[in-house]
DNA sequence: AATGTAAAAGAAAACGATTACATAAGGGGT
DNA sequence: ACCCCTTATGTAATCGTTTTCTTTTACATT
């Protein structure tokens, strides 16, 4: 009853272990009878392979890690789920855990996760380990989720949302209707993403004649979490000179300025129009809607699976990129002015 | 540079693997300058331990496995970053799972973590594995989440919200608002939640002299997902007399019918009146806004940490319940009759 | 009849740790 | 001088699998 091994089948079929182990994974000559007597015994014993043994000995876990910046965040939950519906398939299991943002706790959790022997990793990098991570990528699988690895000599894939030409539209878009002070709330520039949607920003901007430099009054760089937003919203409100939009760089942001709005009053999009990146979850049943640019998390989830099983079959791939174009989602939380 | 073992260590610092297994874990004699030229060669060779060898041997993976029925639940998630945050300070890691409510889904993933040798269980049932269940919770430690186990002989912990209780002050607030049609929107009977939220509303019901007896009209048995949420608005829309008020037994029921109601334009609370159990992410961004009944997910994950980490370490404990009392957070999403 | 090959099964060596057991040196107590 | 205990280290068994060797048998080919 407690504890059957694969030794105890053996003992009960009256076979070998090495017999046994064939039929579990049948692939060796094994006779139909013998098979039949072992599957018996199997059941009779309910007997459960000890996966913990079998990855010691394959050298493989069947486990991948996930490492994202915030779980909380329904985005990458969206996308893991995409990605476990697929490589459960296959039998992996998946370990997710959430970085905060934190060097540390992301230093921390790759070292645990390497030492769980894990079979490939997806990364949403804070960017502040990437010469660890670079390393890692020469001995296991990685496939980078939304932010680019900063070192070269990175190897692995990277599947990612087009973050200049999402800003950009988002950008073109309040342009469109009238906007000319625009409020840009920026996530970590320490990030692609971050870096590549203030890009995106600056070029809609520069097309209209507007040039966005290092000192342009109408800016708060954040870190993409809640806080952040909310902070942004009130750097917007303590301006004398209120621009009359704000583009916001993500969904916690987003949710945050917006509750910094809805908690002061603010009239949208009387007072400000506000659009922003990133799919936000239940956003039709908000107050207000921001217009939002995003691509489809579940989406994306399946091809980072699609090439995390790939490059665990066959090594020796290219790097690769896949882009997604992100899709405007038109809302209510901006007007023409 | 690939793959250096304790014996390549050992190998390194001229010592034997135990006396590297020793300074690994220091829990044994040894002289402090072995030590030092063994932490130089671990440090030197960039040796990391494998767990998986480690746990085939220690007979302890130092992982939770941890199986929800909706991992697209905030409320899921919440509590597990909780739980998490507690139990990874004793080097514990958890594998998430959900269920989607499937009897197959569930029993699929409880073979797959016990063949993954987890040290523990936390389990959000859908009530139809419960046998298989009540047997591993007395090989492995198993903590129940918010659902009962329902067979007898189960040996484990329960941390609950008290769904009775919640339903029950829900249903009197609107009773005490002047309601008295009051459409109810059932979770899975099937479950000790669905059931007892029901028994909930009944009890408060009675107290005002109205028999909810099992043909009582105003009602609609979901199984707690957002589809079952939509269609209980619908069902309540196509009602001839409609009632004046609604009361949903979870979150993303509630999430559902409030996407009804929206591309219905239903006018809350004018038409209808509606409260809701558990917490709703970023429900102060609504347009509606329930009132809702609810227990926080943190302190309740940090509790269903406390607990699985006691039952590791000592076996032969006595079943434990933990119930929280729901508080009611008042919204706008219901008015006077 | 001799030989080669495929099918079937077992014995035993891994995988990378931990740990029970054995051994030895150094001191303190008598 | 003897014994015993503590400290320090090494040897080897073990955890539960998979898999490489073997060996044996049976059958087809010549």
């Amino acid at each position: 009853m407690e504890k059957v091994t694969i030794k105890d089948v053996a003992k009960h079929a009256g076979v070998s272990v090495a017999t046994v182990s064939r039929v579990v994974n049948n692939n060796y000559y094994v006779s139909p009878e013998v098979a039949r007597t072992v599957v018996q015994a199997i059941s009779e014993l309910k007997y459960v392979p000890n996966l913990v043994a079998r990855s010691l000995k394959k050298d493989a876990t069947f486990s991948l890690g996930v490492l994202v910046s915030d779980i909380t965040n329904n985005y990458f939950i969206e996308m893991a789920k995409a990605v476990e519906d697929i490589v459960s398939k296959q039998g992996y299991s998946l370990i997710v855990c959430s970085t905060e943002n934190s060097r540390k706790r992301e230093l921390a959790y790759l070292e645990l996760l390497i030492s769980r022997k894990i079979d490939g990793l997806i990364l949403n990098t804070t960017g502040e380990n990437d010469e660890y991570v670079v390393g890692l990528s020469r001995k296991i699988p990685v496939v980078a989720i939304n932010r680019k690895i900063k070192d070269t000599g990175f190897r692995g894939d990277l599947v990612d949302s087009n973050s200049i030409q999402g800003a950009y539209e988002l950008t073109t878009h309040l342009l469109d209707l009238g906007h000319r002070k625009i409020f840009v709330l920026n996530g970590s520039l320490s990030v692609s993403t971050g870096r590549e949607r203030f890009a995106g920003f600056q070029k809609a901007m520069r097309e209209v004649g507007i040039k966005v430099t290092d000192n342009y009054p109408y800016r708060y760089d954040g870190n993409f979490t809640l806080e952040a937003g909310y902070q942004g919203a009130a750097a917007w409100a303590r301006l004398a000179d209120r621009p009359t939009a704000m583009i916001v760089m993500n969904n916690m942001m987003t949710v945050g300025a917006l509750k910094y709005i809805q908690t002061h009053g603010i009239r949208v999009p009387e007072e400000m129009s506000i659009v922003s990146y990133e799919r936000i979850e239940n956003i039709e049943l908000f107050s207000v809607q921001p217009t939002i640019a995003a691509s489809d998390p579940s989406l994306m989830g399946g091809k980072v699976a699609e090439l995390m099983l790939e490059r665990i079959q066959s090594s020796g791939l290219n790097n690769r990129e896949i882009v997604f174009q992100p899709k405007l989602l038109i809302g209510n939380g901006e007007g023409r002015i």
